[in-house]
DNA sequence: TTTTTAATTACAAATTACTTGCATTTGTGT
DNA sequence: ACACAAATGCAAGTAATTTGTAATTAAAAA
């Protein structure tokens, strides 16, 4: 499966090549996994100030090259979203938090959430499974 | 549809009766929508501390009178978990972040992601809809 | 290539939601 | 009514995130 190239998409999305945002966004795409501002900043090569990432990752959000993940956690989560990440269920176990990423369904609840969802304009339907994961039991 | 009663619901839980613990449940089941610790302090009659009602909160979690609503919102939400509310999907609005009850679905996507979840050990499914709600678009 | 300029970053400080410690108060079993 | 463990209120602390601002930098213009 070919990697998305951090250049590519930030130019892609007409934003500045900064040292910062390319080195965020390789960091992301090579880690392949959930993460939040603070797990980013223990990952990233050089150090890099925090509030350059979370303003980087709010950027990031707003042209959609990642995606907001639902949890209860205190902390906020995201991951990439692209063609080779499409919106897939999560897991989260109540023991040790970890968030696993469950392959996507492809099911017709969706059509029958959109029925039940009224009047309101449905832009993404997200699916959250918690338990204990198969480490912790 | 009969309301729960806060003093039978507390009983039933052994949880001590305290002013705190009825006016609060009272509240939760009088107001009958999605909470947070800092709603609640609003909307509660007598004024109440804040670190009560975050500990009182946390027993009644404990005891499943009420359970986490997932958002994303730093803020956590709750509402009351009895038969009357059975788990439901909720719709978060992107613009005005409120958070809206919909009907609970009976559908076949529980037995799928039973198994795509492979060895972890499920105890909740979520649905979580974003959007825009009727009242902003 | 150099200059210009608006966007971006780093550091400090503020804010927000929530938690902890501890002295005082209060339900509840006897 | 009494005792005592549990619950509450206040003060202070913590963790994640945001805001203000001066210095830096990418990239468009000269």
């Amino acid at each position: 499966m070919d990697k998305c190239d951090a250049k590519t998409l930030l130019k892609q999305n007409n934003l500045k090549l900064t040292r910062q945002r390319v080195l965020l966004l390789e960091t992301i795409i090579n880690s392949g996994k959930v993460f939040s501002a603070i797990s980013l900043q223990g990952k990233v090569e050089n150090s890099m100030d925090l509030v350059t990432i979370y303003r980087i990752l709010t950027i990031f959000l707003e042209n959609k090259i990642i995606r907001e993940v639902i949890s209860n956690d205190i902390t906020r989560f995201y991951e990439l979203s692209c063609k080779h990440h499409p919106v897939h269920p999560h897991f989260v176990c109540r023991k040790c938090n970890t968030i696993i990423c469950l392959p996507a369904v492809n099911d017709n609840y969706v059509s029958k959430i959109k029925r039940i969802a009224g009047e309101n304009i449905i832009e993404d339907i997200t699916i959250q499974v918690t338990g204990i994961c198969s480490k912790c039991k």
